[in-house]
DNA sequence: CATGAATGAGAGTTCATTCAT
DNA sequence: GATGAATGAACTCTCATTCAT
């Protein structure tokens, strides 16, 4: 028992080291840059080994990608967590701005980048985002409730939330903003001002 | 004088051919398949030669995506052309989620992907989306002017307008709502009504 | 003496075991595909079992080799068992030819193959197509015997029909026939015909 | 003219030292041994290079092996070209043995081998053997004619005759004759006899 | 002006095999 | 006796790019 359990328990820690060098792969030199070859050269492992812990380059993606939601519902439930659900939407916006400016590479594997969720089936469920939208829902669900928002959907009122957030920061992170000649300081003002109107705005 | 003119000419159109063959490249089997040896095939010419017009890959994706924007711009100029702000600007949104939606590719590489802009200094000016912001720009500035809607900061407003369709658009082509358990009609219609719902909520 | 004896017979066991694997991943999936790892998974034991019952990849084919031949030689003792001897050649002819496009993976190891067999000694003795060897030259001695054909070398008969026998089968295997421009139905109708013919030519 | 006529030139004859470099590589390594990288070191070229003149392995593979078969149609014009349709028949398979047992490696391309040819649709002709095999069909229609052989259908007699002529040599070529316990020179004089004996049974 | 020819670098992946435990 | 873990060596193939001509 405690002998099945201890490689249990190396197993998960070695995908834990490919996660991690994976990630730092992303985040440090961009998706495109990173191959088995160089995750595999960072850990010190050769190229097969990965190919022991995950069948192919998109599992291994997919497994960083819940990685990475894990880090946001983490911090989703630190940051965000005001009892009031009002103010609960405002932290989760700012949390959410916060978190993919601060972590673009991050934000890009998540809710960017192409691979490797657009090879899921249909039928199989983009399970890695789940816990994190679940969290915008319940509150916006309460909002609701509470008559707060001027939503009474709330699907409606989670996917309009989540797009905007998402616009925002995604035009910034792909440096679409550049059309608005502003220098990096405006565009974060400008950011946060438009997530604080459109709460104004759908605000009851 | 009258000969440097021609070849000038000439390089326009060559490099018009070369945009051309690129979209139609893009657009028909998508970015990840284009690559400059099969843009060079498309028009019959050796990769060298697209060398000649274009000093790398990024200076023709840039170009490329001028190209896009200039369709979208005739897209807006024609079916975005209400004389009434507000109903322009539901215009404008409708006619831009039109075009992402049935371009995926083409707003892809004009919205979403990383190159070819990432690369610009920051100095430089990321001049292609320009005409299309501006007319966005210019119809939240009339509707302010009407006071139609509730913002009075027009590239805030501009902003935000925009923020909002690009999300919900790249979140979808980018499969990200598949955690809504949406089949694909019901994410169209999501999509449509948050649009609806966002122009009601800044509607004065 | 018991035990020793048991862990012969638990080591026979074994080798059969991963003898089963093999020939199933062979016959079901191709040779190509039938690697060590896939077999060792097929008995649910770890690729470096089999190193324990076989030094390499080539003592394993021989073995599975020798079990095929098994099969051959079973197949013959059934369906090539006339006790006039010509008739019988007749059968084995039909048996064997039966045997080869029926069970082409099988006849690729046993006759075609340059593994295992090639890497064995000039010396060494190849013993697995012997018995059913056997049962051609024993055939053919009787139809010598009862000058039922027309050879009076019993090593040269018997080379001949197997060659005939073989030549044809392994050209439809390896769809070299594809240059005599016929469909599926008239090329077994040509290997039959020929072996008709053959039968025919050296009959006594 | 004089200029477009070279480089066809030049194309050609680097397409032939890429075959040459290919053909050595299989008959002194063997196919299985014979990779592209190989290959294009051994020319002193980059991998890359290849595929440049050949589009995949199957193709190279594709024209190294119609090389062999110009190598046999030449051999068969030069010794086995004589008159009297019968003496040629025997010429032919004389000169078909020998160049299999001194060209095994290429014979095995040719013959043997899986690749390249089990790739072709089933509508594609396998062009490669056609001319070898005209020689022997028009060989065997010449004895029918003359009422030299015991066959009436031409298509008949040569799969027949190369059926023999193939079954033995490739038994030889794949060492399946050790089960007859022979040394080399006795397989060469039983591989001679059968020809001989055949020879002698189907001539009227 | 145009290109044919070439390439270095790199991609993801699979394999037979070994060895400490 | 059995294996989990690991690997070196290969594989085919594609790409953006360069340069002599």
């Amino acid at each position: 028992m405690g002998i099945s359990e201890r490689k249990e328990r190396d197993k998960l820690e070695m995908r834990k080291n490919i996660i991690d060098a994976a990630m730092h792969m992303f985040t440090h030199e961009g998706y495109e840059n990173a191959s088995i070859r160089k995750i595999a050269d960072k850990i010190e492992y050769s190229p097969a080994t990965i190919y022991l812990y995950y069948k192919d380059k998109d599992e291994l993606l997919y497994d960083v990608q819940a990685e990475c939601f894990k880090k946001l519902v983490t911090i989703f439930k630190k940051d965000a967590s005001a009892a009031e659900p009002f103010t609960r939407l405002g932290q989760i916006f700012d949390t959410y701005v916060k978190f993919g400016l601060n972590n673009p590479e991050m934000y890009d594997l998540m809710f960017i980048m192409k691979s490797p969720m657009n090879n899921l089936d249909d039928k199989e469920i983009w399970k890695n985002g789940n816990e994190a939208f679940e969290h915008v829902v319940t509150c916006v669900q309460e909002c609701i409730d509470h008559q707060l928002i001027k939503f009474d959907n709330v699907w409606l009122g989670a996917f309009s939330v989540w797009g905007m957030a998402h616009g925002l920061i995604s035009l910034d992170i792909r440096c679409r903003i550049k059309v608005m000649h502003m220098d990096e300081s405006q565009i974060l003002d400008a950011i946060h001002a438009s997530i604080a109107t459109y709460l104004n705005h759908i605000k009851k």
